[in-house]
DNA sequence: AGCACA
């Protein structure tokens, strides 16, 4: 060929993970492409009704050698590539990813990420959510969670055909109200694709499902939400006592810090863990004590009482289903008293700008983002590599302990999926008095284990003096 | 049947 410069079609393609599809029908779906091009490879995005026809496409391969096992297939084939009958031709791609503003949950595939939206998690059952979701084929394994977004569900169907089916129907609708309990109103149900294609479902529980596997071990903690609640004498469900309470915070006009905590409830005892988090735009936090005796002082004791004047940051407390936290050590939002000092100093160290906090950005810029939650609530989810292609946020550290099953909202697991839990957010620059107050009465905390967060001249709280762990 | 601007 004398046009030397030119750029020539069929023969120059280099190879691009990238496929450009042609002579597809006009409506085409990403469902058809993905059940089209997927023997070759994992398909990481698509994007269908392209052209003025809308008859092409395009197709990226999670790696290189998939797209050209696809093209070098379809070129010694007898076969052509067909969609709905039509012969597809299929070419390198001349630009080497998608470009478009397709998220990821867009990305078809046979595992679903459905957020239950206005109830709480207790109120919607695994079966429930096999149920509404069986109606479209066989549902392998479910796990549920709760994240920020609300409570979530991963649905593992066998195919993208199916769960996609799922979707199509489902998206933007409710479970019908005879299943849910009376005093839910609304419960709208969100999904999108999970990058998943197979979870790692280590037991049966009350959160998680292997229906391929009815023989997989029943984990007994896992199924104490399965478990009768604890009627008291007046009738009313009492939750059973534990050594770790469940502390929600009311009208958060200020910040609380993990030293704030650890001040108050240092007071009935030594306080062995502490964990902070945010669900559905509320602060919420768990405190770990070596028993449920001192536990339930400090229940008795802070119920209904205000981390500062005027009532802000009001506790309300209760027996949290955890018996030991998993946590990090040092974190703006977890802390591990029993780690040993010398590790915990170099950790303090290592990440300076914990200890000593400069005044960092607002506090108060709307719920923490926890992210894509997807695997958070899959222990030892081994599937993480999938989804690094897409989570823009990898986990720097990760250095939660991966040997203990204990977890709850806003802890993760090692997995990278979950990496927004960890987001920055600044202990409290707040000049406050650090007071807790009672309907008029109030006490001040002493011995800050921070000097800067709290002002000095506090009196103790009556009857205790605070040590710390 | 021959490369997208969301």
């Amino acid at each position: 060929m004398s046009t030397s410069g030119q750029q020539q079609f069929r023969y120059t393609q280099t190879p691009s993970k990238v496929l450009h599809l042609r002579n597809l029908p006009w409506d085409c779906s990403d469902e058809e492409l993905v059940e089209l091009c997927k023997p070759f490879g994992k398909i990481v995005n698509t994007k269908c009704n392209v052209g003025a026809n809308r008859n092409q496409a395009f197709v990226e391969f999670a790696d290189l050698n998939q797209a050209i096992n696809m093209v070098s297939y379809y070129a010694s084939s007898s076969e052509p590539a067909q969609v709905r009958g039509k012969t597809v031709y299929i070419q390198y791609s001349n630009r080497n990813e998608i470009v478009n503003n397709k998220s990821p949950g867009d990305v078809p595939g046979n595992v679903l990420l459905v957020t239950i939206e206005g109830v709480e998690a207790g109120d919607v059952s695994i079966d429930v959510i096999h149920l509404v979701f069986s109606a479209f084929g066989f549902v392998q394994k479910i796990a549920t969670f709760e994240k920020a977004a609300g409570f979530q569900a991963l649905i593992q169907f066998s195919d993208v055909g199916t769960a996609s089916a799922a979707r199509e129907a489902l998206d933007g609708r409710s479970i019908p109200k005879y299943l849910l309990p009376e005093h839910v109103n609304h419960c709208h149900l969100r999904i999108s694709y999970s990058a998943h294609t197979d979870l790692n479902i280590k037991f049966q529980s009350h959160r998680s499902r292997d229906y391929t596997n009815p023989y997989l071990p029943v984990n007994p903690t896992a199924m104490e939400g399965l478990l009768q609640p604890v009627v008291g004498p007046d009738g009313k469900k009492k939750e059973p006592e534990s050594n770790v309470l469940f502390a929600s915070l009311e009208n958060m006009q200020y910040a609380v810090t993990i030293d704030v905590l650890h001040t108050v409830f240092s007071a009935f005892g030594t306080v062995q863990k502490i964990a902070i988090f945010e669900k559905n735009g509320q602060t919420q936090a768990l405190i770990q004590y070596p028993d449920v005796t001192t536990a339930a002082a400090a229940k008795d004791a802070l119920e209904g009482h205000c981390i500062y004047d005027g009532g802000y940051c009001k506790l309300h407390l209760s027996y949290s289903r955890h018996t030991d936290l998993n946590v990090q050590a040092y974190s703006d939002k977890s802390r591990d008293y029993t780690v040993p000092e010398s590790s915990l100093l170099a950790m303090q160290q290592a990440s300076a700008v914990h200890a000593t906090p400069p005044v960092w950005h607002n506090p108060q810029s709307g719920p923490q983002s926890f992210g894509y939650a997807a695997a958070a609530a899959v222990p030892g989810q081994a599937s993480t590599s999938q989804m690094s292609s897409w989570n823009p946020n990898l986990q720097g550290g990760g250095s939660t302990f991966p040997s203990t099953p204990t977890r709850f909202p806003g802890q993760s697991y090692a997995s990278p999926v979950s990496a927004y839990a960890t987001a920055v957010n600044p202990p409290g620059s707040s000049q406050q008095t650090n007071h807790i107050v009672s309907s008029g009465r109030s006490y001040s905390v002493s011995q800050p284990p921070h000097p800067s967060t709290m002002p000095p001249g506090g009196v103790p709280p009556p009857g205790h003096a605070p040590y710390h762990g």
